[in-house]
DNA sequence: CTAGGGTTAG
């Protein structure tokens, strides 16, 4: 007796393609036209209309013609076509005397399991069942065959136990297919467990177990399984060997790869299309894009698949106008491009924003119905997005009956593209069903964004709501720890990784290395590099930049060599890095060597940033004039960033007429610029024209100019507290005003003047003190005075350079207090100990 | 009757 099933409410609409049917003998054609017609029929148009007729003369009571139609239905293989026979088979159930076989059901039931429409094949046993016909063991392989394809593990462990009960386990057929379900689904445990079992097994078995490795992505695993088969004396095929193949192709390992061809060789077995296609693969996918071409351009007959393999692995490598390239070809040659293609010529427009191709496309899908495929869909929204046409992409998703979790996931990064942040989050909040990249996307967004705590609570917002971060979650919060310079959280990301063996790639390293080096942990960012497996010229300038930010110009020079060494080829970045740490280690002679050496040793022409660092470096250290001629001699206008380069250095240096030269240039380039007139005004301040003060400060009260606060941070027991200057807010306010009170005596025993020069304003002296004691940075140190126990080292985060006084300030705290401060300004680190800051006073 | 190729979002 057989049990009903439980379908779950999903449907998954996936049309294919239809395929030729050719008549076998001409006699039977012209004896039985209905039976030929009926194996020509390709589309659903010419189908009713011969059913028609096949009633009309009575034929449809026979079922060798509705095993004919069913046939015809399953050769197309669309949902509609389907249905289509599955009514048929109703109509002949309805005639009295007739009704359904087992056979036509097995026929349709085949046809469920090619398009992988699970549910509809559950609901079709069913109905087998409760019409008292009992499944048999042909059943069974076409059911479970449509749960694999559908990924419908809960419904294929129930048809398992409906198999058992009824005494079916032992057939092969019927165990191929349950290895097979258990290989797709990812339970290979479950795989293997009925595979022990078998006392018979045939090539099916082993190489449904072997691909269920491969899937896994256990392709050691594949590889030795498939020596044992050898050893047990099944002869491979060439299904065995595709699947050894694209085991190489998903390890990314080109030396096995290798050796399975030698062995293939060996064996004897013949190459065939897909195994072929197979190797095209593994070539490109191992990233030999020429090997894989070479093999393809050879092929003498190609297919839809194969062209189908090159295509997509063309837009995995970026290469989308290879891929219009290739599509066109393959319309040259009469191919018609199937949903794969289109799915992949889709991405290519998304990717080159080729709207007009993207709409033809979409067109073309439209023509062919291939809308169905929720991918294709939510390619066509991504497509729009990236097109900058929102209202196209949300005309596409709308109406879809089959939204899912990537169709919401797509219009938000769409959104988030367009910098909608938003309209990112109330998609966010709408959508049914979260994932992780719904997580890692908004918490991306708001890295990007600047706003780091948020992104923080949102990462532990998400493991509250059931999600492992993986490695992209592990990506955006490093950066959000880096920039925090929350170092406690920091550490705490490294362990995470580790204790979950996370793989460390070149991105996720790189985020790595930078988080350590702006938590001024250069050594610990040296310790993740070297132990990445692989290193780019990204990663090698977060090593660099780790040394930068220590204002340790040597160290970034033998890191830089090391790179040369190690054959990577620099680029424009790596010289901003480098010339920044020369700057900050006051390294001018390495500067200018390392400046020249851009375009004659290294053949990179030096860009405006890269002239801004000279006039910084140049400036920094006194050498004004050498930093003007650099501004007059450049190939390019200078922008406001180089004068204001230079107007720092006047500030520095103290050159008035300079500055206000500069200022000048500056008010012409960006009249809008925030903080140049503070700078300037800060120089006349000094010279002590307080007339040209005044008028800077008008203007800049007229103009309503941005300044922007100054703001520090700092981590206690993991928590972030957040400063702004004469912060009156924090509820410790109490506490750090009478901690503050208390190091102004003991400074000021110990001899402290405060270093009045940085107040702008013409005020009188009691009150510029009081203006300075309020700076954000010391209101964080004071707070981390009162907050951490003796000994622990305090560490600021600040978004602006630190002032002088501050930076003498902490350092006489670090003396008296004996305590480790680190401050992370703007630009680099300062770490005072005992009455010493590592800059030495250069910054 | 069972096994193999191509797939979107961070």
């Amino acid at each position: 007796m057989a049990v009903t099933l439980h379908a779950s409410p999903m449907v998954l609409a996936c049309p294919t393609s239809a395929t030729t049917i050719i008549p076998k003998d001409f006699k039977a054609v012209a004896k039985n036209p209905h039976i030929f017609l009926l194996e020509n029929c390709k589309t659903m148009k010419e189908l009713p209309q011969l059913h028609c007729d096949m009633m009309k003369r009575g034929l449809c009571r026979k079922s060798s013609y509705i095993n004919k139609l069913i046939s015809a239905c399953v050769e197309m293989g669309t949902y509609e076509s389907l249905s289509y026979a599955r009514r048929a088979i109703e109509l002949f159930n309805e005639d009295e005397g007739t009704s359904g076989s087992l056979f036509m059901y097995n026929c349709l039931l085949r046809g469920y399991a090619f398009i992988g429409f699970c549910d509809e094949a559950i609901l079709l046993y069913n109905e087998i069942v409760l019409s008292d016909i009992d499944p048999d063991k042909y059943t069974f392989p076409f059911l479970l065959s449509a749960c694999s394809k559908a990924m419908a593990i809960y419904e294929g462990i129930q048809v398992h136990g409906v198999v058992i009960k009824m005494g079916l386990e032992k057939d092969l057929f019927v165990r191929n297919s349950l290895i097979h379900l258990y290989s797709e689904c990812g339970e290979i445990g479950l795989g293997r467990k009925v595979f022990d079992k078998m006392t018979e097994r045939n090539v099916v078995s082993w190489t449904s177990l072997i691909n269920g490795y491969a899937r896994r992505g256990l392709a050691k695993e594949a590889v030795s399984l498939f020596f044992e088969m050898v050893e047990a004396g099944v002869e491979p095929n060439s299904v065995t060997m595709a699947c050894v193949i694209s085991a190489c192709a998903k390890l990314k390992d080109l030396g096995l790869g290798k050796r399975v061809c030698a062995y293939i060789d060996e064996l004897g077995v013949k190459l065939n299309t897909h195994m072929l296609n197979a190797l095209v693969d593994m070539y490109m996918k191992c990233g030999d894009i020429d090997a894989g071409e070479k093999l393809f351009d050879q092929c003498a007959n190609k297919n839809l698949v194969l062209y189908n393999t090159v295509i997509s692995n063309y837009i995995h490598h970026g290469m989308a106008r290879e891929v219009q390239v290739v599509i066109h070809d393959m319309l040259r040659l009469g191919l018609r491009p199937d949903r794969v293609t289109l799915l992949s010529a889709i991405v290519a427009c998304a990717q080159l924003g080729d709207l007009s191709a993207g709409k033809s496309s979409h067109a073309y899908v439209l023509r062919n119905g291939l809308e169905g495929w929720d991918s294709i869909s939510n390619a066509i929204i991504d497509m729009y997005m990236k097109c900058g046409k929102r209202e196209a992409a949300y005309k596409v998703f709308g109406p879809m009956p089959n939204k899912t979790v990537v169709s919401w996931n797509t219009l938000i990064a769409g959104s988030i593209r367009d910098g909608d942040l938003g309209l990112a989050w109330r998609t966010f909040d709408e959508m049914p069903v979260r994932d992780l990249v719904s997580w890692n996307t908004m918490i991306g967004a708001l890295v990007q964004e600047g706003m780091f705590e948020e992104a923080i609570e949102l990462f532990w917002e998400m493991q509250n709501n059931g999600m492992t971060p993986d490695r992209v979650s592990m990506v955006g919060i490093a950066s959000a720890c880096g920039y925090l310079g929350a170092f406690d959280l920091a550490k705490w990301v490294y362990a995470y990784i580790e204790k979950n063996s996370i793989h460390i790639d070149l991105q996720l390293g790189t985020a790595l290395v930078d988080m350590f080096s702006r938590c001024g942990d250069s050594k610990s960012a040296l310790h993740v590099f070297s132990k990445m497996d692989k290193q780019d010229v990204s990663s090698w300038t977060a090593a660099i930049g780790a040394m930068a930010m220590e204002g340790n110009a040597e160290g970034a020079i033998d890191v830089f060599n090391e790179m040369l060494e190690h054959g990577v080829k620099p680029d424009e970045v790596v010289f901003v890095v480098l010339l920044t740490a020369c700057s900050h280690g006051g390294s001018v002679l390495k500067g200018r060597q390392i400046f020249k050496s851009m375009k004659e040793t290294h053949g990179i022409c030096p860009q405006i940033v890269h002239y801004g660092c000279m006039v910084d470096l140049l400036g920094r250290a006194g050498f004004l004039k050498e930093a003007l001629d650099l501004i007059q001699g450049m190939p390019m206008e200078p922008n406001d960033v180089i004068w204001g380069s230079l107007l720092a250095a006047c500030r520095i240096h103290k050159n008035v007429e300079l500055a206000q030269y500069a200022a000048d240039k500056i008010t012409e380039l960006a009249p809008e610029k925030p903080g140049i007139h503070v700078l300037l005004s800060n120089i006349y301040a000094f010279a002590g024209k307080w007339d040209d003060v005044a008028k800077v400060r008008l203007q800049l009260k007229e103009k309503g100019v941005p300044k922007v606060p100054g703001l520090s941070s700092i981590e206690v027991n993991g928590m972030i507290h957040e400063f702004i200057s004469d912060d009156q807010s924090h509820p410790e306010k109490l506490n750090i005003d009478l901690m503050l009170k208390e190091i102004s005596c003991k400074l000021g025993e110990a001899g402290y003047v405060p270093d009045i020069t940085n107040v702008l304003l013409d005020v009188d002296l009691r009150e510029k003190e009081q203006l300075l004691s309020r700076h954000s940075e010391k209101l964080a140190m004071a707070f981390g005075l009162i907050t951490t126990r003796q000994g622990i080292p305090i560490r600021v985060v600040k978004n602006l350079r630190i002032c002088s006084d501050c930076h003498l300030f902490a350092k006489l705290v670090s003396k008296l207090y004996k305590r480790e401060i680190t401050v992370r300004d703007k630009n680099r680190y300062h770490i005072f100990k005992h009455g010493f800051c590592s800059c030495g006073d250069y910054w």
